[in-house]
DNA sequence: CATGTATGAATGAACG
DNA sequence: CGTTCATTCATACATG
């Protein structure tokens, strides 16, 4: 999945293309939109870079070693609270143990054996403290929660008749996108806004780190179907 | 190549809201499109929030007056006045919803069946959005908020949704980056949860020099589905 | 604007 | 396996 770059400008066309053939059911933008969009990652990728660049003279000229790194995180586990080694009552999956849990999941069809299960715990060791358990219920969960996604929201039929010709107020665009509703929204030439919902930035460096750019796909399995092309 | 491209499953609407679309210079995009950019820009926001602070942090302790601000990333954004594209990440019911929702609750001494929360969602979706989803998650929540109540009341043993104490915030909007502020995504080096590995601006750089953003989408669950249109 | 609190949602683990 | 519980995270909202 390729993105935008520094260079952002002509890789929109594409999507109109892409978007037009799927025709049916799809959102629309206005050419406006699409350039407030084109705008508004272009001047991110710049600022990105600059600060890039900032960073990097900055901190040559200090090479403080050492104290560069990891300093600016609060250790999550002895915080300030200071009364128990606050370790984790459960396991949680590191980034890195997910990203590999999934693609195994993806592999085995959401079946390994007892025995895959046993290797993966080995592995997944290396990353982080871990048990059989763990990765038996990881699995678990995963198929139990995936299945009932798919049934559960067979967003079928009946339903929307009915809502699709109410289609007023509920039921209307995903709060992903209402931003594009948003009739304030406007675009100058130095003032783009966009709103900027909070992904935890940890999922985003595990995934980036782990997957270094060219991500193998852990992708939303939950209501996504398109990703079984991945090995 | 291959752009945000899936499956649909959506209508689309919004059209009325933008008076441009009405006719003819308009461009479709699926939602996953329309999701994949949002998160593709909030990657972006989340990196540049990081840098800064990162940046921020670094400099501060050098005293190195002067070259912190003034800086290049600020320039043109939003010097302040910005709106908030109604951002409305999680469901929120509505007094009437509520209202209903609480009767039936009691009704059912909080544990309605399947079919009586599908009855209900139809019927709470006259009062606002709302999904299967969201009525099933408020009766499993206040199921459990009540039982814990009612057990171990305060903050010894409840110490799990008492204990955000540990983590105080002071966050200083730095003036580089006022453009980035944003009410719901508020990342500071001190709210920053990292699950395991400790990563720092050379893995960001790395990642950012490289591929100048090529990002898949990380998979934030949460706020990711669920979003279903049964209700 | 900063901080605290209520609560929607995600998810590991447990249950039948 | 499907369902439910328990814990935790993150955000909406109220407060000083």
């Amino acid at each position: 999945m390729e993105w935008i770059n520094s260079s952002v400008q002509e890789k929109q066309q594409q999507q109109e293309e892409n978007g037009a053939v799927e025709g049916l059911y799809a959102k629309v933008m206005t050419d406006e939109q699409m350039e407030l969009l084109r705008k508004q990652i272009a001047v991110y990728a710049m600022i990105c870079e600059q600060l890039v660049d900032m960073h990097k003279s900055f901190s040559a000229q200090y090479d403080i070693a050492g104290m560069r790194l990891g300093n600016p995180y609060l250790d999550p586990f002895m915080s300030s609270g200071g009364q128990k080694f606050t370790t984790r009552q459960r396991w949680t999956p590191t980034p890195v143990q997910l990203q590999i849990l999934e693609r195994v999941y993806d592999e085995c069809s959401g079946n390994p054996g007892k025995q895959k299960i046993l290797d993966m715990t080995t592995e997944l060791a290396h990353h982080g403290q871990i048990s059989e358990t763990n990765v038996y219920n990881w699995f678990q969960n995963r198929r139990a929660r995936i299945k009932r996604k798919q049934s559960g929201v067979p967003s079928n039929t009946t339903e929307s008749e009915a809502k699709k010709h109410v289609m007023s107020k509920k039921y209307t665009t995903p709060e992903s996108i209402q931003s594009f509703e948003n009739p304030t929204a406007r675009i100058t030439e130095n003032n783009i806004y966009f709103q900027s919902p909070n992904i935890g930035m940890e999922q985003i460096i595990g995934k980036m780190d782990v997957a270094g750019m060219v991500y193998s796909p852990p992708l939303p399995h939950w209501q996504m179907d398109r990703y079984d092309m991945l090995g």
